[in-house]
DNA sequence: CGACATGTTCAAAGCGGTTTGAGGCGATTC
DNA sequence: GAATCGCCTCAAACCGCTTTGAACATGTCG
């Protein structure tokens, strides 16, 4: 079912049926019900790639996920900011789609997704610290919101993040406040930006309370269980090893809890634990009271706001760039408790 | 740039340009060269909508995910089955489009995503027992393939599934051979087609062995670590415990792990558990020895199977429906061991 | 009663590609 | 030298929609 059979069965112009539809003011009102009426009844919906065609806009937001080959892992803090933002493109009347792509070929990538005229704008993810995909795409003049930042960047663009910096230092500090001495950091891959603002957070807070960094306290790498398990083993192992952990993610966290009982400790009384929690639908950390004390952001809620933020700039194509910075909450659990004396 | 723009560049026609790059023989060698090195210096791509729109295809293929309003989880296997089906998708240059719909008016979503035209094809995640879904979407003429199945269902279709019956068989044979008799299974919603054989796995393995299953011993909800925690919480306090757990996800086992370590006791010297294990990219089952015994089937090849088979019935509109039962390997990790006299 | 709004509908021209059927041109054949 | 044959290239139609500019009733006013 198109238009022109639409229009034929109704016996009125594909322009008449087109302005009913659309909601233009020049369609009688009995004229319109009765289109409307038909459509649903056949349940017609305008081909969308002829619309778009029509129109110039293709009612389609892209996500673009860097997936390199070395580290072939998809975020897991994905799905919840795609529900997030999808709520929103919903709303509009917006589509999503989703390319992964290797970094090697991204800029290629980025221009072809604007030549080819499937989106009307982008949503960046997983932003480095210097990360030139940024003025490439100012540069390409398509809009885009990127959830996080990227460190150092002179020109103004739109983004979406945690207020990474302050969330660890906070928590660093509240842990020197609990009378620990010896804080184990256990990062994210350094080179991307929000761990890099954790771990400047991290040292302002050590720095400003008169503690000598550690770069033994100090791992970084890709967020998985085991990699938490590993680290804290290791630094567990030391001899003054740390009384407490900053950890990046609840996936790694479940890591360093293991690593902690299988050194025969206990958590919080030998060793306690705060990890930053995205507050992913599936990975809830604990229904009331939380099992580790966290630094907690909805990372579907920044879906939400980026979503929201990309969709006025499209609307509004003069208005500057803007910026949205979420402060993460920390919420007490059952992961930190006071330095035990043995091991300060 | 368009094709338009590219011709008069050239000077050739548009019907030229257009078959030199899409590799139609009728043109000559040297031309040809001139065009693609055109095409490439003026970053020139097809505009997907025009071209979709001239040759009735969407070159994109959509994936609808379910996300109902009460259980709004969006599952965890969802980035990683993606990714892999992304590769397939990336080779045969097709997109991909996400939607995610509430399961309210989830038939007129699919109506919708046909008559719009911008996929040829459909993925669909996760099928209950008995899923309207499927008899509609046969009906609504779209090719699709459903990333597990639906119970009880006459007409052929096509899917790609872990073979969870036998699985869960397997699993639970092999406990008994280690001599547990308790066994308790921590199972996803049941109304969820892949837990509903799962569960029947479970049941036939007792029932081979002339064990009663027991109702206290079965706990059926959303697989978060909260409720793998509670749920063996609950089983460990019965008067006659377990001696083992199933689990049917990597991330409730760790809360199974959890409670195991609250209640005193150690994995696997008092409590055996085995998880099924998804093979997530973020949520490795430990490095070398795996920590959890489990039933790994990786859902991005799953994702990679799906993808090419529905790519494949794309290609070949008359293709029967195929199907694609994947084995889970049942790999030895950490977390099992003998039946402790004490505990039988 | 003609002029003039007003409200409603229409035909046709794009949007940017693909594809059909026809035409131009140099080489080969009779 | 004319006819024929390939090989390339072209103009034009079409995909399904929006949108412009014009046409057509109908009613209102001077």
């Amino acid at each position: 079912m198109n238009l022109k059979q639409l229009a034929a069965h109704l016996n009125l112009s594909q322009t008449t049926v087109s302005r009913a539809l659309n909601g233009y003011p020049e369609v009688n009102k009995d004229t319109r019900t009765r289109v409307l009426e038909a459509a649903q009844a056949l349940n017609y919906a305008p081909n969308a790639r002829a619309k778009g065609l029509a129109t110039g806009r293709a009612m389609a937001i892209g996500h673009v996920i860097p997936s390199s080959k070395q580290h072939e892992m998809v975020n897991p803090v994905f799905g919840d900011f795609v529900a997030g933002a999808s709520e929103e493109y919903v709303k509009a009347g917006y589509d999503m789609t989703l390319s992964l792509t290797d970094d090697r070929d991204e800029e290629e990538n980025y221009r072809r997704l604007k030549a080819k005229g499937n989106v009307d704008g982008l949503i960046v993810h997983g932003p480095k610290m210097a990360d030139a995909r940024i003025p490439f795409l100012i540069g390409l003049g398509l809009p885009f919101v990127v959830h996080g930042r990227a460190s150092d960047l002179a020109q103004p663009y739109s983004w979406v993040d945690v207020n990474n910096t302050r969330a660890f230092r906070r928590a660093t500090e509240f842990l020197i406040d609990l009378g620990h001495q010896r804080i184990g950091l256990i990062n994210g891959l350094e080179f991307m930006d929000f761990a890099h603002r954790r771990r400047m957070g991290y040292d302002a807070a050590l720095a400003a309370r008169g503690l000598a960094p550690d770069p033994r306290l100090m791992a970084s790498d890709e967020m998985t269980e085991p990699y938490g398990f590993a680290a804290a083993s290791r630094m567990l192992a030391l001899d003054q090893p740390p009384s407490a952990f900053l950890v990046s993610s609840l996936i790694s966290a479940i890591g360093v809890r293991r690593a902690i009982h299988a050194a025969g400790l206990e958590m919080p009384r030998d060793v306690s634990v705060i990890t930053h929690d995205d507050d992913l639908s599936y990975l809830r950390n604990g229904p009331d009271v939380p099992v580790f004390t966290a630094t907690r952001s909805s990372v579907r809620e920044a879906g939400r706001i980026a979503a929201a933020l990309l969709l006025r700039h499209i609307a509004e194509p003069g208005r500057p760039a803007e910026q949205h910075l979420l402060e993460a909450q920390l919420i007490l659990g059952a992961s930190t408790g006071p330095a035990p004396l043995s091991r300060i």
